[in-house]
RNA sequence: GUGGACGUGGCGGAAUCGGUAGACGCUGCCGACUUAAAAUCGGUUUCCUGUAAGGAGUGCGGGUUCAAGUCCCGCCGUCCGCACCA
């Protein structure tokens, strides 16, 4: 090798030397270690903690480069930094992987964790590591065993029988995301809804305050406040009772939003497992067997329900319209009407209700309009579709000539001061079931004694932890059927008991990890004091996928808390951001095959186009197209999707590291896309990115840091500063893409600039700029050019308000609004002098053409616009 | 069905309050350096006509305004959430 091309070989900056330096330096000093005594205004940074799959994917990659870059900047500013990691690490998968490769869930778990540490570490994230945790360790789970009593002992746990997915053949519950065209997804069985009893959390009592505590969250996207609010789905109405003429029941409860609508309603429903149904089932009343039966063959799948038909069966029993006891509306048991929610029964308006048309229509019932646009339309006839538009009663007796508004307000009035019903607001929200008869989770601390009955263990006895010597070559939940774990002694009585065998919904662990984060003391979940330093998480960053789910269950969580008086937070989170997700390309190969008789005889040819998804490794770039190198087949582009196994357009993160470097696989990531939306991978983007940490190590090269001092350059200063505001202000506002786009446009400046002070200066600063997205080149140039101490540890620039102002700008001249010229003026010209010069315009003149302008609008610091 | 978001060059995108559309990056093209390549640097890249100079242009059609990517009305398209919620 030539000295020549040893130069240039130091010449360039050599990720791979520089990102295990400085990590391992990082590490060494502590630098991201967060001081709970810090006397420093603290900030909380957190992503979304990572389930430990095994591997890190390029959507961790981007979460957290977010996450660190406002972290690594808000040390620069000044703030004491929380920025933890840690692993989601109960749930299914483990269990899968135990079934398949036959490895212990604890085992395949830490391994998972271990390799993904090291992942995570190699991209120089500057995490705090000695808070990290692992829900699936004793120290977490019993922690969380010990909040679970705290909230059972406050009457927040209680158990019910609740309809749950049963695979008879794994026999175990399913979430409803397992089923698959009602089987089960792993074992293919038809799926039972069956009755178990479950352990709830009792969430609705929060509704109303978790639904109110979204006003609060002005950091969180409206789309997510939208998507829970929804969720919880707060209606108001009435709740009204109709008397039964016979039957077994003396009447029913029915839930209403629309109580104006009461002179419509053309008969009562109720749902197939409401109390009146199951009577007149357990009397034996004839047809309603079969009736039962076929409702419950249908599935509860979106597509069924959609395309269900209204089926009702007739009771026969009639129900007494409360506000005129000569009116019977026919009882009916309908398929469409849902147990959960309301009262489990309706009365139908099929005016003004496509469903209750649709069934009316079905049953021949009568259809009565009670809202009409205008007085003309009261007589307007109801065809196929029920009329929602809003209007004044009519046909409704004391009502007839009020607002639907007015009408509610007086029906409810009435049914109140006569006692037949009462004004009240429904949630859709349900209860959280918690329970699931799994291995890999959670144990609830419970103890079912045939004497005391249901009895909570005693925190001393915590943790439950899980038994080690269990075997997943049998379907079931192997807690349930190992030999010695469930059986116990009663803690009250002393007397043979069973240990509960359900374990713990993931999310629960979920729910409380960021308060362990910032506290995490071995004798309590958390302290108190210690905790509430740091919370409530000050940005919070991840998938939208967990828009309702987590952040509803994580912001129950810390209310149930603060209802014990456990933590005085409201919300968890102050601020919420969203991420896209990583997508690429797609390639396919088209091939012919031979058809199947089935395929001959549907489709009438003797040959199928089948095809096959090609992973872009496998791609052979020839001048004459695209080719799959293995086969030879043509490819052609398809559409950029998300990364997904199955697609095979994943890009696995860890050779890119080790290709380009931890600094240049984290530019890619802020990038280009603005961070909420996807962002699409590619080669050239991540060679790119390479190419522009090479570029900014160039300009610290020693030989270029000559300072003339007899020339300053005072336009290259400005926009230093300016970089420096606009930087600070998009990193804080995670606008990471325009904050590049700004380091772009200084260093383009910088490679022109002469030396000078300045130069040296910005070169300087540029280093800072820079820091917090590509660390490990900002270290190492920063120690290149004799900075103090760790870039890492450096304070962010200071702006000079001053820099921020320009004493000239440019103005447009517009005519009619169309940019003709633009002149040069001193900023804050005076409009008359803006004027002139406009109207001195060459340009303008000729236009003009000796004519005067109508009218002259002049924006000061900004344009003329000259009206002809 | 219903609620919401979005639609800007070949591509990702920028445009803070209605005020110079296309910043910045990628790709492509032309050129410099080199025996050559890599690396690097310079130029160019919305479209049409093209010498100059113009003209058109932010999904489509209208409107408000001196001025509209931005505001209003009506369409079209894409994506996301919820989905028999009484």
């Amino acid at each position: 090798m030539s000295d020549d091309r040893n130069d240039r070989q130091a010449a360039r900056f050599d990720p791979a030397a520089a990102d295990s330096r400085w990590q391992q330096e990082w590490a060494a000093r502590g630098t991201f270690h967060a001081d709970d005594d810090s006397p420093k205004p603290k900030s909380y940074v957190l992503e979304m903690f990572p389930y430990p799959s095994g591997r890190i994917h390029m959507g961790h990659v981007r979460n957290y480069t977010m996450g660190d870059v406002l972290a690594r900047f808000r040390r620069m500013t000044g703030h004491e930094v929380l920025h933890p990691m840690g692993w989601d690490a109960f749930g299914m998968p483990a269990e899968n992987a135990a079934m398949e490769k036959g490895v212990h869930p604890g085992d395949w778990t830490r391994a998972n964790i271990a390799a993904m540490r090291e992942q995570l570490q190699r991209i120089g994230f500057g995490l705090d590591w000695s808070r990290e945790l692992a829900t699936c360790e004793p120290e977490y789970y019993g922690q969380e065993q010990a909040l679970f009593l705290d909230m059972f002992a406050a009457g927040l746990v209680y158990r019910k029988e609740s309809a749950v997915n049963w695979d008879p053949v794994d026999m175990t519950v399913l979430a409803n995301e397992q089923v698959i065209d009602g089987r089960g997804w792993r074992s293919g069985a038809l799926v039972e809804r069956r009755k178990l009893s479950q352990w709830f959390l009792k969430i609705t009592d929060f509704a109303d305050e978790l639904l109110e505590g979204l006003e609060s969250l002005d950091q969180w996207p409206d789309k997510v406040k939208l998507m829970q609010a929804n969720w919880i789905g707060r209606s108001r109405g009435l709740r009204l009772h109709f008397a039964l003429d016979g039957g077994p029941l003396p009447g029913v409860e029915v839930f209403t939003t629309r109580p104006d609508t009461i002179f419509g309603a053309s008969f009562v429903a109720v749902s197939v497992d409401h109390p009146l149904a199951q009577a007149l089932v357990a009397a034996g009343t004839p047809g309603i067997d079969a009736f039962v039966a076929e409702c419950r063959r249908t599935g509860t799948a979106a597509a069924e329900i959609e395309t269900a038909e209204k089926l009702g069966f007739d009771t026969g029993l009639s129900a007494v319209h409360p506000l005129d006891p000569t009116w019977k509306l026919p009882v009916f048991i309908a398929n469409f009407v849902l147990m959960d929610y309301g009262t489990g029964a309706v009365f139908g308006v099929p005016a003004h209700d496509q469903r209750d048309l649709d069934f009316a229509r079905k049953y021949m019932l009568p259809v009565t309009r009670v809202v009409a646009a205008s007085p003309e339309q009261a007589e307007a006839p109801i065809h196929d579709e029920a009329d929602s538009t809003p209007g004044l009663m009519v046909h409704s007796r004391f009502l007839d000539g009020m607002t639907s508004e007015a009408a509610k307000a007086a029906v409810i009035a009435r049914a109140e001061s006569e006692g037949w019903g009462t004004g009240t607001t429904v949630f859709r929200l349900r209860d959280w079931g918690v329970s699931r008869q799994r291995y890999w989770g959670t144990p609830i601390p419970i103890v079912h004694c045939g004497t005391c009955g249901v009895v909570a263990v005693p925190k001393a006895q915590l943790p439950i932890v899980l038994p080690e010597d269990v075997s997943f070559d049998i379907p079931g939940n192997p807690l349930d059927r190992h030999p010695t774990w469930k059986h116990v002694d009663c803690p009250k009585c002393g007397q043979p008991a069973r240990r509960e065998t359900d374990t713990l919904d993931t999310f629960a662990d979920s729910s409380w990890y960021y308060i362990r984060f910032a506290s995490g003391p071995v004798d309590r979940p958390f302290d108190k004091a210690v905790a509430e330093r740091w919370l409530p998480v000050g940005q919070y960053i991840g998938g939208v996928e967990h828009a309702i789910l987590h952040l509803l269950y994580a912001r129950f969580w810390t209310r149930a808390l603060r209802h014990l008086g456990q933590l005085d937070i409201a919300e968890p989170f102050t601020g919420l951001f969203t991420q896209g997700m990583v997508t690429h390309e797609t390639y396919q190969t088209k091939v012919d095959l031979p058809a199947t008789p089935e395929e001959k005889g549907a489709l009438g040819t003797d040959t199928v186009s089948v095809s096959t998804w090609v992973a872009p490794e496998d791609l052979d770039r020839r001048a004459d197209g695209l080719f799959h190198r293995p086969t030879g087949h043509p490819v052609h582009v398809g559409r950029v999707e998300k990364m997904s196994k199955s697609k095979k357009n994943t890009v696995d993160p860890a050779p890119i590291l080790d290709r380009y470097g931890a600094d240049a696989a984290r530019w890619f990531m802020l990038s280009d896309s603005p961070p909420e939306r996807d962002l699409p991978w590619s080669e050239a983007g991540i060679e790119g990115a390479a190419r522009l940490v090479q570029r900014v190590w160039r300009l610290t090269e020693p030989a270029l840091d000559t300072v003339d001092a007899s020339n300053g350059d005072i336009s290259l200063r400005k926009l230093l500063h300016r970089t420096s505001a606009g930087i600070a202000e998009d990193v804080e506002a995670l606008q990471f893409n325009k904050a590049v786009a700004k380091i772009f446009t200084l260093l383009g400046a910088l490679e022109k600039a002469a030396p000078s002070p300045d130069r040296r200066e910005a070169a300087r600063t540029l280093i800072l700029l820079v820091a917090p997205m590509i660390p490990h080149l900002a270290e190492s140039a920063w120690e290149r050019i004799g900075g103090d101490g760790l870039v890492a540890d450096a304070a962010w620039p200071v702006v000079d308000p001053a820099m921020l102002v320009d004493d000239e700008v440019t103005i447009a001249i517009q005519v009619n609004g169309k940019l003709r010229d633009t002149i040069m003026a001193a900023k804050g010209a005076p409009k008359d002098e803006l004027e002139a010069l406009a109207i001195a315009s060459a340009k303008v003149q000729i236009i003009l053409a000796g004519a005067s302008p109508k009218k002259v609008i002049v924006v000061p610091d900004r344009l003329v616009n000259i009206v002809a």
